[in-house]
RNA sequence: UGGGGUAUCGCCAAGUUGGUAAGGCACGGGAUUCUGAAUCCCGCAUUCGUUGGUUCGAGUCCAGCUACCCCAGCCA
């Protein structure tokens, strides 16, 4: 499935195609993944990262990892590594193509000289407010800065004295001269080059002027010999822009980069700027940028989502120009997909009930032969006794005739071991049911000859003198949007109050007792859990991925 | 009232030079099942935002509408 990595036709691969055939780029494809490191990637990204490295791989060619770190007050350190870590997780290698636009900024400064030089771009004095007057607005032209004609000479020495600190923050800025009156408004003499005496993660107080994405990009592109930089939508208007740098840059039309737009994603019941992720982690509404619940590849990971399945999930939801809003169900159809196939099977229930097999021997104990997987083969022993635990969703004394589970007086099948039957239901003197009496057949023992005859129901259970206790995280969507909610102007309102419950009494099979942390299981009947980083032998911690398809679950709610 | 985009099934999304609507998810039905899981069948757009036009024939060409998204950071 996914490590076949099969892109689906898109239309940038169409236009690869098409640039191919004309012998464009005859020297081979070449993409790139140009994050910001001023956040942690999230599974936006990773359509961005299959994209764009699968691209390359599809077409023979190479992608690289460059950061975009142009603007010191926002970056740090801490991102660009996290970076690494996620895009190497998702199963992408860069090899020796890691950079940074930093690396850039004296290539960047001497395009600058040549522009000036050129008499196409300006040193300009106005201050921010000023100049937002004479950018004019949507339907109004602008108005010529008063700076606009200033001399070469003037220009250049202006530029050299911004560099060498002369100047305060904000006190003058480089702008490309091209139209102030032009229809988009990217192109009424763009800032090229902005004063910010900040240190740099990087470059450390080296620079004063740092240069901006939209004069940055193109010319990293190029730099790197980049053949198709795909970018998300809202940068469609500055393509203009993009190209008019690089030809007046003087880089050859038919090799020079190409800049491709593409709808960024969207999921149903999450939140996926960087902004809002941010805000959760910031206001505490989750425990960091790895919380389980977090849409961040981190927290994916923490979660349980294996890369084959994000991967899988970015091949499956395509590649378009359409603002779209994928349905969250896709992506857990890709993990359940993937984890079926992979994930051993124990037994674990959360919510105990007591039974007593009053017809089994107090101090018996024989180990059942378990499967790990219905058709991987490998098994192991599970402890069965007289008192054991089961679901306590799986009893119910009134039940409706379609619940083929357990109930005063009906048959269930245990799981790998035998058939009971509820003799006789327990109560307190509330009236709350504490245990069930039942009584076994012992000639329907799991795999042995009579073992044949047939009940409804199959639970889950396990051995109340052995299981071991655990903690189970159960997680739900970050935003629960009920059907045809009204949009709130402040996400945070929207925020799912329910969306981690976390179980302490959970009992599991004593075979699991000592696994490390990122293992991941189907807990039988429930779903997919993953040990989490923190879980200890003596606190053993599981995070639910996600549950298994449950039609009993819906047939109930009709 | 400026510019740039997008509109194909509930959600994604293919639809080469016009020839008579892929696939996935979701959903419904059935078979099977020691996981109400998985698996397996079967069903699911006479219709492509809308109105006209061209054509023997249009989702694909033309014109006009409409809706939604993006742009007025010294952010990316």
């Amino acid at each position: 499935m996914a490590e076949n990595m099969i892109i689906a036709s898109n239309f940038i691969q169409n236009a690869i195609d098409e640039d191919l055939k004309n012998g464009k780029y005859s020297e081979g494809i070449h993409t790139r993944f140009p994050p910001e490191p001023n956040g942690y990637l999230h599974i936006g990204h990773a359509k961005s990262i299959c994209l764009n490295f699968g691209l390359a791989k599809k077409n023979n060619g190479m992608c690289n990892l460059r950061f975009d770190d142009t603007n010191p007050t926002k970056e740090d350190v801490e991102y660009v590594d996290s970076i690494q870590d996620d895009v190497k997780w998702l199963g992408f290698t860069w090899d020796d193509r890691m950079f940074y636009a930093s690396n850039y900024f004296d290539k960047l400064f001497e395009c600058a000289m040549e522009l000036i030089k050129a008499g196409k771009a300006y040193v300009c004095d106005l201050n921010a407010e000023q100049m937002r007057q004479y950018r004019g607005t949507l339907t109004e032209p602008g108005q010529d800065s008063p700076y606009r004609s200033r001399s070469i000479e003037e220009n250049l020495d202006l530029f050299m004295r911004m560099q060498k600190g002369e100047f305060a923050d904000g006190e003058r800025v480089l702008r490309a001269k091209i139209d102030m009156a032009a229809p988009n408004i990217n192109l009424r003499d763009p800032i090229l080059y902005r004063i910010s005496h900040t240190a740099h993660h990087r470059t450390g107080t080296t620079w004063c002027i740092y240069p901006m994405y939209d004069f940055a990009h193109p010319i990293s592109d190029a730099v790197e010999g980049i053949t198709h930089s795909i970018c998300t939508l809202e940068f469609e208007d500055h393509r203009p822009l993009y190209d008019w740098l690089l030809e007046s840059l003087g880089y050859d039309v038919a090799k020079r980069p190409r800049q491709i737009e593409f709808a960024r994603l969207n999921i149903t019941d999450t939140v996926m700027s960087k902004r809002k992720l941010r805000q959760l982690v910031e206001g505490g509404y989750v425990t960091g940028w790895d919380d389980p619940r977090m849409p961040t590849i981190s927290g994916l990971r923490r979660r349980g989502y294996t890369p084959e399945a994000i991967r899988d999930f970015c091949d499956r939801i395509g590649v378009a120009k359409s603002n779209s809003l994928v349905d969250v169900a896709m992506l857990e159809h890709c993990v359940r997909e993937d984890l079926n196939e992979r994930a051993d099977r124990i037994m674990a229930v959360l919510q105990p009930l007591k039974v007593v097999i009053t017809n089994y021997p107090a101090d018996e104990c024989e180990y059942m032969m378990a499967e790990n997987h219905p058709h991987k083969g490998g098994h192991r022993f599970v402890p069965f006794t007289r008192e054991i635990y089961i679901e306590q969703e799986d009893f119910m004394e009134e039940a409706p005739k379609k619940f083929f589970r357990l109930k005063p007086g009906g048959e269930v099948r245990l799981k790998h071991a035998f058939i009971i039957k509820c003799e006789e239901v327990i109560k307190d003197t509330a009236g709350q049911i504490v245990e069930l009496h039942c009584t076994y057949d012992v000639d329907t023992k799991s795999g042995s000859a009579n073992s044949g005859r047939k009940v409804k129901g199959t639970l889950h259970w396990v051995s109340a003198k052995f299981a071991v206790p655990a903690e189970v995280h159960l997680y739900d969507y970050l935003l629960k949007t009920e059907e045809n909610s009204v949009e709130s102007t402040n996400f945070i309102d929207e925020l799912n109050p329910n969306s981690l419950e976390i179980i302490n009494t959970c009992m599991i099979e004593p075979s699991v007792a000592w696994t490390a942390p990122g293992t991941r299981y189907q807990f039988l009947r429930q779903g997919y859990f993953c040990v989490d980083k923190d879980s200890t032998k003596e606190h053993l911690v599981f995070n639910r991925i996600v549950g298994l398809r449950d039609s009993w679950a819906k047939a109930k709610k009709v």
